[in-house]
DNA sequence: GAATTACCGATTATTGATAATTGATAATAG
DNA sequence: CTATTATCAATTATCAATAATCGGTAATTC
């Protein structure tokens, strides 16, 4: 309780709860398909109904969970088809923001290079987790280096789902990772050359060939 | 009060204020900047606060309303930057989906032509609304076709947004109409001829024209 | 007279209680 | 024995009341 006072500062219940339930749920300590029932949590939270009902339809806005009327809310389940469909509208995604990008950052480049190479160390050392972070960031420098609210925001919800995914089941073998990392070398030279159009095309080429060798790996 | 109990047989009080607020939004009878009092709509809409604080939230995961803590919600209001940037994602989205629908579409194209035609018969009567929805119509027989239900979802939210400035803003030239109907025909064509990628070329650079000419109309 | 503080009305945020709906199970009828 | 109808516990949906916070204005200080 006292915590959660102090939090309330600048956060709201409401706010409060939705990260508590995404944490859980993107950390996979909700399993799919588990029901999340509202007073239960209310309680575990030491908070009532109503901020954990605003809560849950933010995460259901997000697509971490489903609900029907009268019937509850669960952690959503997610199947090969919602994979394949996130990866396509996420190619697309990452096309228009490297072609808008590229010419913004075309004499700005140290912090892609940065994240590049910090994602090629974690491939050499097999580390999974902190290769997702590094190249999940070297995207993101790209999304919002391109000046786009909106795509930045869809972006980010396709994304999250993609970590969802990514909890759920594993894909990449870890023998992969490197030559993945080093695939990401050709939309730097692109955004260098300033040359947004093939940025734009290598990048999306680079999603889908990712999602393919994950569609492998199963 | 019997209407609403009558409707709450299938739909939740909170679906029923949510239709009800978007209603007014879309068709400009709440101006931009307008502030949304919960309590006052509650009353309006017989119903009590929590609903209509969930029926905003929605409209705020729609993008059509913001908030913000304790100062409540008001209609927002849609800046030149931010219809750029919505022509510009919806661009990508109409190409995605062309590409996956051709192959789909190639042997049925009968509604697509039927759309087509209606849109050219409004655009010759200079009949803006019709024009507009038969227009959409098309665009959306291809997203479906496409068969990517985040596509699908995505794609509806931003062109809520596109219908949102149009109620706003008449940016359109009524001569302009027909030239607009008649760039829907090549995309048809190559659809016919299952060519995806050219079908989705001719739609990102339909929705990106059909941009331009709105920017020119200012 | 400018800046700060204290208060007020309006509104949002949260709470606790109540009503409505569901799924499951038991009772009943055919 | 099957199908239908009541009943029940669990849960969601809604409501009404209260607490917290905001913007603005008046009082106070320097």
């Amino acid at each position: 309780m006292v915590v959660k006072k102090q939090i309330n500062k600048r956060q709201s219940t409401r706010e409060y709860v939705k990260e508590a339930l995404m944490g859980r749920i993107l950390d996979g300590l909700y399993a799919p398909g588990e029901r999340l029932i509202e007073l239960q949590i209310a309680q575990e939270l030491e908070t009532s109904q109503g901020p954990v009902r605003e809560a849950l339809r933010d995460l259901e806005a997000l697509g971490l969970v489903e609900s029907q009327q009268y019937r509850g809310t669960r952690v959503r389940e997610i199947t090969e088809q919602e994979i394949e469909d996130s990866y396509q509208v996420r190619s697309v995604l990452e096309q228009l923001a490297a072609e808008l990008a590229a010419p913004k950052l075309k004499d700005k480049t140290e912090l892609l290079e940065k994240q590049l190479q910090l994602s090629q160390q974690a491939a050499s050392r097999r580390d999974l987790k902190r290769y997702a972070h590094h190249d999940m960031e070297f995207h993101r420098l790209i999304v919002e280096a391109a000046g786009n609210e909106l795509l930045a925001e869809l972006w980010n919800s396709v994304v999250l789902e993609s970590r969802f995914i990514a909890t759920i089941k594993r894909r990449i073998g870890e023998e992969e990772l490197e030559h993945l990392a080093d695939a990401h070398e050709p939309i730097l030279e692109a955004i260098r050359a300033g040359n947004g159009v093939k940025a734009g095309r290598l990048a999306r080429e680079l999603i889908n060939t990712f999602h393919s060798a994950k569609q492998q790996g199963k």
